[in-house]
RNA sequence: GGGUCUAUAGCCAAGUGGUAAGGCAUGGGACUGCAACUCCCUGAUCGUUGGUUCAAAUCCGACUAGGCCCU
């Protein structure tokens, strides 16, 4: 079996992971794109180590901060523990806010090794997409998405299969949980989980590696990092830096509030209730009926 | 009480006579190798009220509110 926590940042999908576990003698898998970082603890609301309580976490802590580290590496990474864990006669769970490592995963997404990549720097992006347009695809990545457009005649040129939906499920028995909150809730937790992440010392974490990885991804993109440049040029406030990532962070929790909702056919969808007791009962409920059948 | 300036969307803000730029926020959406990424869509008739004019957010008056100065 195996179950997948979703929803936006800050709903307390770490929490119910625990609690889930607990329960079903469960193994952890992390589906979170920073998480994967060693050093990175803080600004990603990482669990600690006392709240594991014991329980197995996998593919946390896999790779250093200047590590570039892909979807395609994630898709074989818990591909591999998903057998390993399967052997042992756990049930599985996913815990992590990016959907498209979720999506590679636990479907049928297909990458593959050694591919090009030209960056195709002197094509316009008018250009690139009637390249694209070329090979008569359902549908197309918007002109000005650059990034999205170099990748798929990357694709295209390698032959690689090319389809825009992958909604066939790669193991049976999945079970999505989508914790949802509303908005104004969902941001006053964000807004007040920055404030902690700031008091446990959100800046110390990073003057620990923004002089050692200074070409770091991980720093340059991670919420809760890349807000700090400006600050370090002296060009910012740390109160200022707070009030990005705060923005930055609603922002996030919406794209993956979308992403969620239109691109998982969620098995069961649970409010966020401050009683979390609440919460974790209506999935325990639901899973012990699934499980029965 | 006198003088003076200002009044445009939730916020910041262009526009000084011909039927309202832009940014932020908000909401919606896309998403197959950097995904905490990248990208798309999304709003007002200009404080109220008279007037001048073919035509006013733009000119004039009054009112209201706020700022500043004086007493």
């Amino acid at each position: 079996m195996i179950i997948a926590i979703i929803g936006p940042t800050g709903v307390g999908k770490t929490k119910l992971s625990i609690a889930l576990a607990k329960r079903y003698h469960a193994e952890i898998i992390n589906a979170d794109s920073m998480q994967v970082y060693k050093g990175l603890d803080i600004g990603t609301a990482k669990i600690k180590e006392e709240e594991k309580e014991g329980i197995p976490h996998h593919l946390f802590d896999i790779c250093e901060i200047n590590d570039i580290y892909t979807v395609y590496q994630y898709q074989k990474d818990a591909r591999e523990k998903i057998e390993e864990i399967k052997k042992r006669g756990n049930p599985i769970i996913f815990v992590g806010g990016t959907g498209l490592y979720l999506k590679a995963a636990l479907f049928h997404y297909q990458f593959q090794d050694g591919t090009t990549n030209d960056l195709y720097e002197n094509l316009s992006n008018e250009e690139l997409l009637s390249e694209i347009k070329k090979y008569s695809l359902e549908r197309y990545p918007h002109v000005n998405n650059r990034k999205r457009l170099v990748r798929l005649l990357n694709k295209l040129k390698n032959k690689e299969t090319i389809s825009m939906s992958g909604n066939e499920p790669f193991y049976k028995n999945i079970f999505f949980i989508y914790l949802k909150a509303p908005r104004e809730v969902l941001y006053q937790k964000i807004d007040d989980r920055v404030e902690e992440m700031f008091e446990e010392g959100l800046l110390e974490e990073i003057k620990k590696y923004q002089s050692f990885y200074p070409t770091s991804k991980a720093l340059q993109t991670g919420i809760g990092y890349k807000e700090f440049l400006p600050f370090f040029e002296g060009k910012n406030t740390l109160e200022e830096v707070k009030k990005v990532i705060k923005a930055n962070t609603r922002h996030y929790a919406k794209r993956q509030d979308t992403f969620f909702r239109n691109q998982f056919h969620a098995s069961i969808v649970v409010s966020y209730c401050e009683e979390f007791k609440k919460v974790e009962e209506e999935v325990f409920h639901f899973l012990d009926t699934q499980i029965h059948l």
